[in-house]
RNA sequence: GCCCUCGUAGCUCAGUCGGCAGAGCAUUCCCUUGGUAAGGGAAAGGUCAUGAGUUCAAAUCUCAUCGAGGGCUCCA
């Protein structure tokens, strides 16, 4: 981590672009629409900015560009940005015809408050900021004039609905999207950063390598895999199913659906009802469909008395679990109605605890970088309002995975009060070749099932004593880890995880015979290898093989055929020239 | 779920003002048998997402349904 602070994005010159690009922007679009526009709120964001209108018809992208122009005409106008202070009574009576503007007023009126409604200390000031012909009810802060907007390094993005205030029952607004930089160069590089991330989308290299599907005719968020993305699969679950026999998981299957009962002792079917389910009857009883493995694995730790010397027992199951996802937050793999979670539970005591904890962090990083993801990101959540157990409990929870974050030397944040009302947890976040955050791994103790379920193991002094319990995915969701690591190597996975290590590309059709009998001999090895015998060109064997991102082409005519060699070509373009097959072999091992 | 945009061949996409359903790639067949990113030709391939409506006539206009994409408090 740096050691020194960086500055605040608020306290940036970007910042303060950003938000005065806003402003621009609602005034090209109040120009666009004279008295009709209604104006929300319109802040700097992460890469850009977003204003909200409500606005007599729908925005298309061709008004985006009308409104580009004229923020350009604005900017050139060199307006400066005059700050005002004003009473509450004369913000009304300026924004006498902005509902938005007026209920902002009161908000700061009645003193302020933040997100969760409670009052903020100080009454903030109202105050306008106004260019050229507009103005608007704002904190500010801003650049001096228009002109320091840079006319060539801002661009506007898109345009999406956005509920007022985010409340789904008032009403919905269109948002327009801006990016902006200081210069031409930074928002450039922007731009190619998201189209390089639309290149790599899993869900159109997906498609491209013939990796997965989702099918209308089987139900959205749901996933079909096809033999090369469930090839890549099997590859990353075997390897992570064997790390975990060898770090003291015991492996274990549970069904797919439990009685209302169990989800009704669990507590699932009174938390988390809205992301379960229908019941379904069988013989007048009603099932569902599993959320969540935790109930399972309980059963199987209570399926007989414990000792103390049993603990702990860790159980590790591939499970698949089906969650009702609004339909309008579906996306590719990582956000899905039924997938598949490497899930453990680990049942201790309370002696254990901080050692169990150490060892599950540690071996999730050890899973994820031999999955080459490198750049690792921990969040500590902490009690929040409303939660179960012992204070006590909760404080030795959260010392124990301080020690392991810290032990780790994983950079970790703070999140305070974070939590679930059942316990702490250490969150993984990973960054991914291009920079972009995903949530992978998880650590939660769990203060609330082992009592809902009456978890009890015998202690030394014969005593009944209640077990601690943690859940840990790893890779969270197979098919979430599938999306990044497409996404992460671009589909151009190494050579040990890729779906088709090597295809043998014969010149004529009779180097066909030769190139089947290399790929019998290097499947023998378990290599995964594949012959092109279409009558087609080199060439274009070739650019296929090279589309379809294979590591090696082996090209195979007559000179090869009577040396009984290969013809290496990676995928980069660099051509290794003949080589023997036992050179071949040596190298593609070196590799894996 | 809600708002906007979209849905045409396996894939990528044209299709004007409502007037005979199109291209490239992929597939199949034929010719070609080659030396590191697309050889040539032919054939086949369609419920224009689904259903209803308007019209002499609908891929095109209207409505509904299904599905996809973008977005849905980073808060004046």
């Amino acid at each position: 981590m740096s050691d020194k602070p960086a500055e605040r994005y608020e306290d940036s010159e970007l910042y303060k672009i950003r938000h005065s690009a806003a402003h621009v922007m609602a005034q090209a679009v109040l120009e666009m629409f004279p008295g009709q526009a209604k104006i929300a709120i319109g802040p700097p964001i992460a890469d850009g900015f977003y204003y909200d209108f409500d606005l007599p018809r729908a925005l298309t992208p061709d008004d985006l560009e009308a409104i580009e122009k004229r923020m350009r005409q604005i900017i050139s106008g060199r307006h400066p940005f005059k700050r005002q202070e004003v009473s509450a009574e004369a913000a009304r009576a300026q924004f006498r015809d902005q509902p938005y503007k007026l209920e902002l007023i009161d908000g700061l009126e009645a003193g302020g408050s933040d997100e969760y409604g409670n009052p903020l200390a100080d009454k903030p000031v109202i105050s306008f900021y106004t260019q050229d012909t507009f103005t608007d009810l704002c904190r500010g802060p801003h650049v001096e004039h228009t002109g320091q907007i840079n006319p060539s390094a801002f661009k506007l993005l898109s345009i999406a609905g956005a509920y007022w205030r985010g409340d789904p029952d008032r009403p919905q607004l269109q948002r327009i999207y801006g990016t902006a930089w200081k210069t031409a160069d930074e928002l450039e590089q922007y731009l190619w950063k998201i189209e390089e991330a639309k290149k790599r989308d899993h869900r159109k290299l997906g498609k491209e390598l013939d990796l997965f599907s989702v099918s209308d005719e089987v139900g959205p968020g749901l996933i079909l895999w096809h033999p090369k993305g469930a090839r890549v699969r099997v590859i990353v679950e075997d390897f992570s199913r064997k790390a975990h026999l060898e770090n003291g998981y015991e492996w274990v299957f549970s069904p797919h659906i439990g009685r209302g009962h169990l989800w009704e002792t669990s507590g699932h079917l009174g938390f988390y009802k809205d992301s379960m389910y229908a019941p379904m009857d069988i013989e007048g009883e009603a099932y569902y469909a599993k959320p969540m493995n935790c109930p399972f694995h309980i059963a199987i730790f209570k399926s007989r008395p414990r000792s103390y010397r049993d603990l702990p027992r860790r159980y590790a199951e591939y499970g698949t679990v089906y969650r009702y996802e609004q339909s309008g937050v579906l996306h590719g793999l990582t956000r899905v109605r039924g997938f598949t979670q490497d899930d453990a539970h680990i049942f201790c005591r309370p002696d254990q605890v901080e050692e169990e904890i150490r060892r599950a962090l540690d071996f999730s990083l050890y899973v994820l970088r031999a999955m080459g993801l490198t750049d690792f990101k921990a969040y500590l959540a902490t009690r929040p309002e409303k939660y179960v157990g012992e204070i006590a409990d909760w404080g030795m929870a959260i010392e124990a995975l301080r020690q392991a974050v810290e032990s780790a030397r994983v950079p970790y944040q703070l999140d305070e009060g974070g939590g679930a009302f059942y316990g702490p947890k250490i969150d993984l976040k990973v960054n991914d070749a291009l920079g972009r955050e995903w949530q992978l791994s998880t650590i939660q103790f769990d203060f609330n099932m082992p009592a809902r379920f009456g978890l009890e193991y015998t202690g030394e002094d014969g005593q009944p004593k209640r077990p601690y319990m943690v859940h840990r995915a790893l890779l969270g969701s197979m098919e979430r880890f599938m999306g990044v690591l497409i996404e992460h190597y671009a589909g151009a996975f190494p050579l040990w995880l890729a779906p088709v290590q090597a295809v043998l590309i014969p010149i004529a059709d009779r180097h066909v015979a030769y190139a089947q009998q290399v790929a019998e001999r290097l499947q023998a090895l378990e290599f995964r290898v594949e012959v092109d015998q279409r009558s087609e060109r080199m060439q274009a064997k070739i650019r296929d093989a090279q589309l379809q991102k294979v590591p090696f082409m082996l090209v195979v005519g007559d000179k090869e055929a009577e040396a009984g060699a290969v013809s290496v070509r990676r995928r980069t373009g660099e051509d290794l020239k003949a080589k023997s097959l036992d050179e071949f072999v040596a190298l593609a091992k070196s590799e894996l």
